[in-house]
DNA sequence: TTGACATTCAACCAAAAGGTTGATTTATTC
DNA sequence: GAATAAATCAACCTTTTGGTTGAATGTCAA
């Protein structure tokens, strides 16, 4: 609540931020694996272990999923011994739709309808049953 | 009702758009080439070749960069004789906008600043002098 | 008609992505 | 100590990406 994402700080709107960093932010949201990690991740802190459970592909390809997010600066490990406790870092995204806001003015009167779906998510209303289990295997891209 | 943007009607907040768009469209900005293209044609409509000018690139690969924006339903192009022009497509970038919210609840308090950048941008508005403060945090690479 | 121009297509190549399986590292538990 | 468990590393494979160069296509203009 008042953490308000330290990592926040050094996204300055406007400046254009690290252009390498929107690569691997942009890179890393384009895989639907990953934005299920994501998705799931926004519900709390999981172990790589939890995090791979319900995918169909190995554990292994999940963790370097994993490493795309951590990379990207989306996600955060902490191993303590031989476990990892991986936690979302929502910075990364600030800064994304920092730059698609550039584009905002093409669908301004569109604006306020962002900000209602904002507001349906934001403070403590129960979370929409939108249970989605799309992982399933995507030959796309 | 106005129909600010035709491409944003099948794109419905909250239903979680076809995946396989953010797919594309997300993949589509993941490239610092295919980025600025955007910002270019943010400015107004421009021909392939014009588009490619800049780039130290091939006119090939630009024009391949190009239909992956198209793909990506970013672009669009309308051929009339041997040129064509190139336009921005804005609707999947509220798509995407509209995903990246679902995580906006992290920086909420934030969200004030986004929008005074979005009216930054917008019409008429003497811009604001409100500097805000910078903690380095190198976390980057 | 000829030729230049705008764009795309096609073939090729190196590198990266994303998956697999099989070690390996490091803690925990028996 | 030995076995098990969590996660990563490493090697390998296939597909995709992103660049190249060299046609091919289609249009305008002399």
């Amino acid at each position: 609540m008042e953490k308000a994402a330290p990592s926040v700080a050094f996204i300055e709107p406007g400046i254009d931020a690290d252009e390498a960093m929107l690569d691997r932010v942009f890179f890393a949201l384009s895989d639907p694996v990953r934005r299920t990690i994501l998705s799931r991740l926004d519900e709390g802190e999981l172990l790589v272990s939890e995090i791979a459970a319900p995918f169909e592909i190995s554990l292994q390809a999940v963790s370097r999923h994993i490493q795309v997010l951590v990379r990207a600066g989306l996600v955060r490990q902490e191993r303590t011994g031989r476990i990892s406790r991986c936690r979302l870092d929502a910075g990364p995204i600030y800064a994304a739709a920092v730059w698609l806001n550039r584009y905002s003015r093409y669908w301004q009167d569109q604006f306020n309808l962002l900000a209602v779906a904002l507001e349906d998510l934001a403070p403590k209303r129960p979370r929409r049953a939108k249970r989605r289990r799309r992982q399933g295997r995507p030959t796309s891209k």
